[in-house]
DNA sequence: AGCACGCCGACT
DNA sequence: GTCGGCGTGCTC
């Protein structure tokens, strides 16, 4: 009898394949297991998702299983259902998601390895070789070679054909060598027997909403919560649910976002829950990074705390997922493939029966429309922050620093009290432009003006970090009068420095590397620094001691972003700025702006997420955007601008065609239409249901035959 | 994704 | 005339 195997391969292929089973593999193979099959002409890994005795209808000639990679499968079937769901929701292929979901190590695939034969050997002996020929050859002699290795050192134009000559002719050897399984056995150190000690610093009503949740976890059914209140408060119960759920001998997931971790957060998990957590961060090797992967799946850990991608780890059974810092925009992947472990956390949860937190104490506003609307909304008991805030008008928006600001920092540099300035632009000036002629330089490769780096008396481009020295001269007319628009961080680090001359003033900003970013934040641990000036990479540093005096400048930067939660993005980025702020009476937030009337920015200042809630599901509902719609963004890229516009138009032609009630949006160029040389094209859909944008797309994506990104909002 | 096949321009 | 460009299509 023979048994027949359906595959997804890892390859960003949205159909599966069917392999024989060799009779000797019969006993063994397995759901969920890797195995290597033979390809067109190589060999790939793939993941078994079905088993049948009966053949397909379709009559084609079947290839067989090369090897079983696994004795025991490294997907579960819910694991299998989950991934194949999220992969459906976000038109990403179910494979790339599986192969997200593995330690790269175990994704095998061939290499074809080139080797001299003897004739070859004797040939260069001979004359009858051209120089090319020769020249690759004798590089041969020593030893063999990885064709991709090849590939890249002679730069032939048809390399593939040019190895299959010389093999015809019999000079070469091509050997497909597969990178093999390092099955390492793990003798970890047992499971240390820590006793949990709960922190039960829970008031009354923490503890009714923790009891309230903890009855859903005692019945093994899907339920979602959003636990709006501050990080404290919803800490304290995450931690009295983890105990309940770990009593019930059910797995944790806790994602948080793509932060650095604190360093508090670790010890408080380390001290309370023992070594039966893993940690997965972006500062972990890929060697460690594996560790832990194999530590969750040898069931040695019952609490995984990481950034999005640990929505993948292979948990047994998790009773209780928690996404934390909801609102924040990392959970969201945006390069390939893109999903949004929110979203994932649902499907999770509810393919496992598992209870779903979402916490948040400014939730997105999707988020809390939904929570809302279906009544899983359980509010924390939050006292608000203490702190005074001032807004400071500021129409010119040149970059001078107001007065008043600069006398609040010398009260603070008096009293020798640190104090955070936010300014969200690297540079010194956005763009240099010829007064005479209006020349602007821009990057060669994307469309986008230079930026101005004084520091290294460089012009750079933020997309491709393509950079010129800086000339005196106008390139185009040779005038010596250059000007420069739009101030950077530079610029504000200058003014400050020239004012306060006498204090240790730091940029830190997207320009220096992880060691003096860590050398910089230990400084300023330290009280080393009195001003730290930072952009968005210090917003998302949360290991620093908070201040009593935090500076904004110019935060409506971000609301001319072409994104329709530009308005939340700015509300939500001065929320995480002012989370630096010392929770005390005299902790001042001072914000400088054109616009400070908007309510972006006042709602944040003076922490009313409730009124800033409703203004923007306003806004939303009367533009028809999620949550009051579901868009899709496809971003056709291309070398060749005639082709992305021609494939493009075709799309948008035919997707027409199946578009009811479905708004077409495009196609346009995208915010910025060039970057390394690639051109963006995009095409928006809007509709009311996730399904109609489903059927639309299923139905023309197969068309669109592009490099493309698909990206869903909801 | 990779790789083969197949059809049009600039060179020995 | 060939070489070699990359558009198109297929891989169980």
């Amino acid at each position: 009898m023979t048994l027949y195997a359906e595959i997804i391969l890892s390859l960003p292929l949205d159909q599966s394949f069917s392999y024989v089973v060799p009779e000797s593999y019969q006993s063994e193979i397995k759901i969920g297991s890797r195995v290597l099959v033979p390809f067109g002409q190589r060999l790939i890994t793939g993941f078994i998702i079905n088993l049948r005795k009966k053949k397909l209808s379709r009559d084609i000639k079947l290839k067989e299983i090369k090897e079983i990679l696994d004795e025991s499968p490294v997907f579960s079937p819910s694991f299998l259902s989950f991934t194949r769901k999220l992969s459906e929701y976000y038109y990403t292929s179910w494979g790339e998601l599986l192969q997200a979901s593995l330690p790269p190590s175990y994704i095998l695939k061939s290499k074809t390895e080139i080797f001299l034969s003897e004739q070859g050997k004797a040939s260069l002996q001979g004359e009858t070789l051209s120089r090319d020929d020769r020249e690759f050859l004798s590089f041969l002699v020593k030893r063999s070679y990885s064709s991709l290795f090849l590939k890249r050192k002679f730069k032939i134009k048809n390399f593939s054909l040019f190895l299959s000559r010389l093999e015809k002719k019999g000079l070469i050897r091509i050997q497909g060598n597969i990178r093999k399984v390092r099955r390492r056995e793990t003798p970890e150190a047992a499971v240390s027997q820590t006793q949990l000690e709960i922190d039960f610093s829970l008031d009354s009503h923490s503890r009714e909403v923790s009891e309230q949740i903890t009855r859903k976890i005692k019945e093994d059914i899907f339920s979602p919560f959003f636990l709006y209140g501050s990080s404290e408060k919803r800490e304290a119960v995450y931690f009295y649910l983890i105990k309940k759920v770990l009593e019930k001998g059910r797995s944790v997931l806790f994602l948080v976002p793509e932060i650095a971790l604190t360093q508090r957060l670790m010890e408080q998990f380390e001290k309370k829950l023992g070594k039966r957590v893993a940690l997965l961060h972006s500062r972990l090797s890929e060697k460690k990074r594996e560790r832990e992967w194999q530590k969750i799946k040898n069931g040695e850990v019952e609490v995984v705390v990481g950034a999005r991608s640990a929505l993948f780890s292979p948990l047994e059974h998790p009773g209780l997922i928690i996404v934390d810092e909801e609102q924040d925009e990392s959970y969201f992947q945006q390069v390939s493939p893109s999903y949004d472990a929110r979203k994932g956390g649902w499907l999770r949860a509810r393919q496992e029966g598992a209870v779903l937190v979402y916490g948040s104490s400014h939730p997105s506003v999707e988020a809390f429309y939904r929570a809302k609307k279906k009544g899983y909304v359980v509010s924390l008991k939050s006292e608000p922050k203490k702190r005074k805030v001032e807004i400071i008008e500021d129409r010119q928006g040149r970059g001078v620093i107001s007065p008043k600001i600069l006398e609040r920092i010398s009260v603070q540099l008096v009293k020798k009290e640190p104090v955070l300035v936010f300014f969200n632009r690297r540079g010194y000036a956005s763009f240099l432009f010829c007064s005479r002629c209006h020349y602007i330089p821009r990057c060669i490769h994307c469309d986008i003006t230079l930026t101005y780096h004084k520091r290294e008396d460089k012009l750079v481009c933020h997309y491709c970090n393509y950079s010129l020295f800086k000339v005196p001269d106008c390139p185009e007319c040779g005038s010596r009068i250059i000007r420069e628009r739009g101030i950077g961080i530079e610029a504000v680090e200058e003014e400050l420095r020239r004012i306060f001359s006498q204090s240790r003033i730091v940029c830190f900003d997207a320009g220096l590397n992880r060691k003096d970013q860590e050398i910089i934040l230990q400084k300023f641990n330290r009280r080393k620094i009195d001003i730290l000036i930072g952009t968005q990479l210090l917003v998302h540093q949360m290991d620093l001691p908070p201040v009593s005096l935090v500076v904004i400048l110019f935060p409506e930067k971000i609301l001319t972003l072409s994104d329709y939660r530009a308005s939340q993005k700015a509300f939500q980025t001065l929320n995480q700025m002012m989370k630096f702020l010392k929770d005390e009476s005299k902790a001042e937030v001072v914000i400088q702006t054109a616009l400070p009337h908007h309510f972006s920015i006042r709602e944040a200042a003076f922490g009313d997420y409730l009124f800033f809630f409703r203004q923007e599901l306003k806004f939303r509902r009367l533009m028809d955007y999620p949550p009051f719609s579901h868009m899709v963004e496809i971003l056709f890229q291309g070398e060749n601008l005639r082709n992305v516009a021609r494939i493009s138009r075709e799309f948008r032609a035919h997707a027409r065609k199946y578009a009811e009630d479905v708004e077409i949006l495009g196609p346009a160029l995208a915010s910025v239409s060039r970057v390394r040389g690639v051109y963006r094209v995009q095409v928006i859909l809007k509709a009311r249901r996730k399904k109609m944008l489903d059927d639309v797309l299923r139905k023309s994506l197969k068309v669109a035959r592009l490099r493309k990104s698909i990206l869903v909002y909801s």
